[in-house]
DNA sequence: CTGTTAGCGCGTTCAC
DNA sequence: GTGAACGCGCTAACAG
């Protein structure tokens, strides 16, 4: 017997079924005897109440809102991550918040119509993830509201996202401004595994602000790769072995920033002395190390893709776009004027 | 009609209810026109499917297991949550994780029985949180197998904790045998709101290796506040004004490290030429910031955690308790020889 | 105090 | 193709 039932255990303890249940429940008052037979009845069995059948009787619906992202390495997901879960504490205390993560970027639609089958949720937070319109078609038919906290979905009122391109631009700028004009750009290869333009966004924003400083573009200058800190190591090291070197460096994450950081250190260079270094998201940890970064708000988007997905439950037909605050250039001590020592 | 059934659907749609289920779950052929009705009165009635009523006629059991945390705002936090994670996509992948916080100390206790009450969870992964006897006795009469990954259980076979008062003795040992003998300590206070005895643990070490070296205990050298690394901050600006300034710092967390480091650089001072830092963790931040520390392997000990609960969930009977690999004393630049410069 | 029974909302046979 | 029953496991209201 796999699962037992209430029926069962009332069997085996030779009495019936609402007994059972109080026991359970332990509400009104069940003979100290019989209690103790029915526990005992139920420890044999194994049995564990199905909660379906119990919310179903009880007519609890438990609320089940899903966030789904590529992992919780990086900062910058957990930031948002939180900014979700305040949100969710201050507006809706009933709600759960399910994490899930994509084990393997080619199992991500697999996981999805999984998520979808289940029926198990009643709205989803995307993040930094692509889906395809079959994927959303899906969605919708399941009766699962979503928001897209990613760059494949701008100007949609569902989805939660800062300009990436201006940003980018942002970055450049201020270098370029500083006077810099071997700048280079550490980042995400793309396309990336996941499917998300984030890295292309923030590298056009770069190309673009070259171009409209004058100043040309050199492709040994552009150093993609794989997403994190090691990676970013290595590209810097490739960077730092040029027959000319970059006096400033982009980094499209701070944590890539961090990368590079350690690896122009690890050369024998300074930042910002010999380099400057600038990234992007401002996490935590960017205050920390005094890095110079564009600040997207990540936890503020967190909560208002959090906020967008309650109206969306509440409020179906009348939702209004919630906006981002603007990017911002947060200046710290990774990035100086060219020659200023 | 808050909650229109299926019911509802049929008689507005002026067919049966299996026609209804089919057209939900797409399945068998439906003629267009039906389906089209349905789809309408489905729409109209604002109808969403019982999660609970079909799970229930389905025979699909979900599984949920929940982790509570008071927040996930520190990143040993987040890593611990990060190991749980893994555990569970490599081990269970039927499982889903759902995230907890304290939104407020005092609400500990009500939050815990609401999650009880509501039984909606498998199992329970309970983090820096104190739980009471009591609260223990609800938990298992509500059959539900929990894991605790505090101080507050050492010995028990469901519980994931390190030796903290070896580790606060590692910490500062490490700096007297450097020679320091003015070595402060900045940590929790305690009792702290969340009823854990980690501070007090790691502080105890802390006594005892002055102790055990010879080395007086000052009062003033102790700096007990909330917390993060603002407090920290503010408690090293005090030590750093004492007549007699500390030359060590044993900071009980990486990131209340950092607001010491953060503090010391502000006040004008080098880390490690004026000051000795040493913190407790092992975080990723701390390899950015090149923070000498105690590991404690705190992704593993979420992973760890999450398949002794497994354990307990498949085997109630013989679940044999998992072990932390021992602390480490990770040596990086933050820690030097007094007056070695 | 305790056994019995009627739903909870949906999926799924069955006959039609 | 479609409607009408039954059952999933449990709670609650009702008799006893």
């Amino acid at each position: 017997m796999p699962n037992p039932t209430i029926y069962d255990v009332a069997r085996a303890a030779g009495v019936g079924v609402g007994t059972v249940s109080r026991v359970l429940n332990n509400s009104t008052r069940v003979s100290p005897e019989t209690q103790e037979k029915v526990l005992t009845a139920i420890r044999e069995l194994g049995f564990r109440r199905s909660k379906a059948a119990r919310q179903l009787s009880t007519g609890t619906q438990h609320r089940n809102i899903g966030a789904i992202m590529p992992y919780i390495t990086p900062p910058s997901f957990v930031e948002r991550l939180r900014g979700m879960q305040t949100a969710l504490s201050h507006q809706a205390n009933d709600f759960n918040l399910i994490l899930y993560t994509v084990s393997e970027p080619k199992r991500q639609h697999d996981q999805l119509l999984a998520l979808i089958d289940q029926s198990n949720l009643d709205g989803l937070l995307i993040t930094t993830l692509n889906v395809t319109d079959e994927e959303r078609e899906l969605l919708t038919q399941a009766g699962i509201p979503f928001v897209l906290l990613s760059d494949v979905c701008a100007g949609e009122p569902n989805c939660i996202s800062p300009d990436n391109i201006h940003g980018g631009y942002m970055a450049t700028q201020h270098l370029l401004e500083l006077g810099h004009r071997r700048v280079a750009y550490v980042g995400d290869e793309f396309p990336n595994d996941y499917g998300v333009p984030t890295g292309e966004l923030r590298y056009q924003g770069y190309v673009s602000a070259l171009e409209a400083y004058g100043v040309p573009f050199h492709a040994e200058y552009a150093a993609l790769g794989v997403h994190g800190e090691e990676a970013a190591y290595k590209l810097t090291q490739g960077l730092l072995s040029l027959r000319e070197p970059p006096t400033a460096i982009f980094a499209m994450s701070d944590i890539q920033a961090v990368g590079c950081m350690l690896a122009i250190r690890a050369a024998g260079l300074r930042v910002p002395e010999d380099i400057s270094v600038i990234g992007f998201d401002d996490v935590q940890l960017s205050r920390y190390v005094g890095l110079t970064t564009v600040r997207q708000h990540l936890e503020q988007s967190g909560y208002l893709g959090m906020q967008t997905l309650l109206d969306l439950l509440s409020t179906p037909e009348n939702v209004k776009p919630r906006h981002l605050p603007p990017l911002e250039l947060v200046v710290r001590q990774t990035t100086q004027r060219l020659n200023a020592t």
